[in-house]
DNA sequence: GGCCTGTCGTTTGGGCCCGAACAATATCGT
DNA sequence: ACGATATTGTTCGGGCCCAAACGACAGGCC
């Protein structure tokens, strides 16, 4: 075990700078255990399951996404796998060099181009993601499903009051 | 509001492909939730404060470790900024540039770099960290304190369980 | 028809991100 | 003393990440 800082220790050292402060320090507890715990869960998945199918954290949402869809348009695919539409060109240019996707330009538009799952990326999603969804099982497997529950509300809360804030700021931009 | 796909419509397609399987939903939805959450915040964070300084999520975050511990190692830096060692590495880079941080070779050990702030680094912090906090503190202003303290104990498990799972299985490696 | 406005996916440029390989340095065992 | 072993920060290569600028296209409005 590395003799790291332990999480008393961060906050001692935190008060000795900002106790004078008139800090809410449970929203800086909440905040930072959520980027620890997002990473933690994205690095372990990934080493545990991803990588050993030559897949990034990222490439498999899109592979999901578009699965779950049976195959959808660039921008809806970028709005569910929360990523900019210019990630998503370069993460869809892997998985296509890959053979797991196709784009196809729409007919009717021909701004649109309609994402879809190969064969081989169909039935790589078929084996892969039981095997996946067994290491998110194990992920909080320490919680009881009353907590599991309630974290996840309280996460569909925050993202929910963060998306109305986010529109908010964007009409009072256009007005 | 743009006509995305709800939670509701997303679940529907979702059991159409796997509701066949024996999957564990409840974990499926805490871990997409957790991703989607940290993420929102991150990007709202970044926009609504740090983006006018010049800063970046990880360089706010390795600014802030290197304040609070009054200066320390790149090894701990990295550890306590949940970033690996080659990424610190870059982001110092970055942030020396800006006249924000400098390197320190150690004269005890050579191999040890020390990161310190310069005063314009320590005088940023000063004036940015209340405002940061304030936003953090806007990020869970819908749930109640009982809420908050909660979901910060279910993430330090989840980071504390995912932790011992990594320490042991390099053990097993070594062995 | 001919603009005008808005939307689509892509490109560009700069930065973060990591694993693996590396050179420098320290430490341990003998 | 001195090779074997371990640790530190850096470099390298490839991939993700986004805002802003861009060209192609659709639809409305005269």
């Amino acid at each position: 075990m590395p003799d790291r800082h332990t999480l008393a220790e961060t906050e001692k050292a935190m008060s000795a700078h900002v106790s004078d402060l008139p800090l809410n320090f449970p929203a800086a507890a909440a905040v930072s255990s959520l980027y620890r715990a997002a990473n933690a869960v994205r690095v372990h998945l990934t080493n545990s399951v991803l990588r050993q199918h030559g897949l990034t954290w990222t490439g498999f949402v899109v592979l999901w996404v578009v699965w779950i869809w049976d195959g959808l348009e660039t921008r809806r695919a970028a709005e569910n796998a929360a990523i900019s539409k210019a990630t998503l060109t370069g993460v869809v240019k892997t998985l296509e060099a890959r053979g797991l996707i196709t784009r196809r330009v729409s007919e009717t538009d021909r701004r649109l181009v309609h994402l879809e799952l190969t064969p081989d990326g169909l039935s790589l999603m078929k084996e892969l993601y039981p095997i996946f969804n067994a290491a998110e099982a194990e992920v909080v497997a320490g919680l009881s499903p009353r907590s599991v529950a309630q974290l996840t509300n309280s996460l569909r809360s925050i993202v929910t009051e963060l998306e109305t804030k986010s529109t908010a700021a964007m009409s009072e931009e256009a007005s």
